[in-house]
RNA sequence: GGCCCCGUGGUGCAACGGUUAGCACGCGGCCCUUUCAAGGCUGCAAUACGGGUUCGAUUCCCGUCGGGGCUACCA
């Protein structure tokens, strides 16, 4: 198996899918997973994007086992394979203008409703395949013989069978011409470059995007000129957009790349990428990496165009955020917070327990890593601001600077500091002071972490530890009594 | 325009001639509760349409409509 990208741009969701599913593929099959950038285009290649393709497959934990591989320090193979396929007959020089093929799809310029019903009729062949063309003039491309009239067949693992008349398929290039008089041969096309190196790299499955559906034939025809038997195929569906047309930049994120900026966790973006287009057969959804490989199989492939739907991301994210296990998600949140300069080494040392169960207490209530260090703050900062709408929703009572400072002190008394000692003080303050205890513990929690929205109280004292939870109370006794 | 593919709730999938059409996300309600999540229970919501074939069609065939792909000396 292979992953084959065109460093043309970042690596976005639909390529990661496809190296996803080649990928579990390869894995459940014990095959050799291979990458090659397909960087035969130089007008619109741009090598640096490269390291951001490598970077995204790694992020997301596909690890390949040969290569990158580069077209473009491949060469002579092409111009090789054109030789021998010249030689052979199999393709001619053609020295027609480029635009003489094209424009099967420029559209009508007039409505003219005749010329509309004939529709423009596209070249697919002309006389430089008799060797009629007698310019002996050095910009020949080579092109493809296709054999018409005749029919090309083949079987798609996720299509069923395919057959498609040659009539349809153009005498498609193989090499370009060449650009200038010191250029020998021309660049390769796809066409001629997917071919050979999936040959020479003995590629068995071939899975790659349904766009690739109708360069089948052309590269079955290929494969057969060349004297060898095609590979399997596999098409997957699209992703699509909210508004089902094709992904891109203006449905917003769909670079890998933002993904993990964002903060998703790889194992989960993993997961729901793999149920986009491709189902287990049963009702399971949440699967970790190992039940991937281990149910992937190609019957599950669907035929149908899938949308990207974030929100359903968002879910995974959260499910693995609470699902993982520890020891698995505190790397992350350690990665999380040494970003953002919040992070202490002694919490991979002598704290790595208090990390553990911090980072425990907190997971319930994340949906993204930075929440670890922006929401969560006040449990690895003692720099943290009170949140404006949670002052105002639970310090608003006159007598909370009186309570709180009360509170305070009742657990600075306190000989043990646990659970049970720090609920059983503020419930007793309570009952003395005659006001109910949800009162004074939602006013404790903004006063300790900043926020409304937190774990349960008393947990969190105890992560906190004593000093710094009466330290806090009476650092916030002004501004509470301020407002 | 031509060639091709696809069509189950808003979204992702299941049911591959016989189910009250299932699961998950989402959305609503209830429970839990100290905030907010999570969790549990529950409700809303689909076989695009029209013809066939069949005792019986989501499932097979045809047409219509809708969406998508390709139509480059791009990949």
């Amino acid at each position: 198996m292979r992953f084959a990208p065109s460093p043309t741009g970042y690596l976005h969701v639909g390529g990661a899918r496809t190296a996803l599913f080649n990928w579990l593929f390869a894995r459940h099959e014990g095959g050799t997973f291979i990458l090659r950038v397909e960087d035969t285009d130089v007008e619109r290649n741009r090598p640096e994007l490269v390291d951001g393709i490598l970077e995204g497959l790694r992020w997301l934990g596909l690890d390949w086992d040969e290569g990158p591989y580069f077209q473009s320090q491949r060469m002579e193979k092409y111009s090789a394979a054109a030789e021998k396929l010249v030689a052979s007959g199999a393709a001619y020089l053609c020295y027609c203008a480029p635009e003489k093929y094209a424009g099967g799809d420029a559209a009508p310029a007039e409505e003219g409703a005749e010329q509309k019903a004939a529709g423009p009729r596209r070249v697919t062949r002309c006389n430089c395949r008799e060797g009629k063309t007698a310019s002996p003039d050095q910009k020949a491309a080579v092109r493809f013989r296709v054999p018409v009239p005749g029919t090309t067949q083949f079987e798609d693992a996720v299509f069923g069978k395919r057959e498609v008349a040659n009539e349809e398929i153009e005498d498609f290039v193989l090499l370009r011409s060449p650009k200038g008089p010191e250029q020998a041969a021309g660049l390769p096309t796809y066409q001629l470059g997917v071919v050979v190196d999936d040959i020479d790299m003995r590629i068995t499955h071939v899975i790659r995007g349904a766009d690739h559906l109708s360069n089948a034939p052309k590269q079955v025809l290929l494969y057969r000129a060349l004297g060898v038997t095609p590979p399997i195929f596999a098409h997957v569906p699209l992703i699509l957009g909210a508004d089902r047309t094709r992904l891109s930049k203006r449905h917003g994120a769909t670079s890998v790349g933002s993904y993990a900026e964002e903060g998703f966790l790889p194992e989960a973006f993993r997961n729901f990428l793999a149920l986009l287009g491709w189902s287990p057969g049963d009702d399971s959804e949440f699967l970790r990496t190992a039940e991937l490989i281990e149910k992937f199989r190609l019957e599950g492939v669907s035929r149908t165009n899938g949308v990207f739907d974030r929100a359903k991301l968002e879910w995974f994210n959260t499910q693995y955020l609470q699902k993982l296990p520890i020891e698995e998600l505190a790397p992350s949140v350690a990665a999380e917070l040494k970003r953002s300069g919040l992070w202490q080494e002694e919490w991979a040392g002598a704290k790595r327990e208090w990390f553990s169960r911090t980072v425990d207490l907190l997971r319930p209530r994340t949906r993204l890593l930075p929440d670890f260090s922006t929401w969560a703050r006040a449990f690895f900062s003692d720099t943290f601001e009170y949140d404006p709408q949670a002052r105002e929703k639970f310090w608003k009572d006159e007598r909370l600077p009186v309570l709180l400072g009360k509170l305070a002190d009742g657990l600075a008394a306190l000989p043990d500091w646990n659970h049970d000692a720090c609920d059983h003080t503020l419930r007793q303050l309570a009952e003395a002071e005659g006001v109910k205890a949800g009162l004074l513990i939602n006013a404790t929690r903004v006063a300790i972490v900043g926020q409304a929205v937190a774990p349960p109280l008393f947990e969190t004292m105890v992560v906190l530890g004593q000093e710094r939870v009466v330290s806090r109370l009476r650092r916030a006794l002004p501004v509470v009594a301020a407002r």
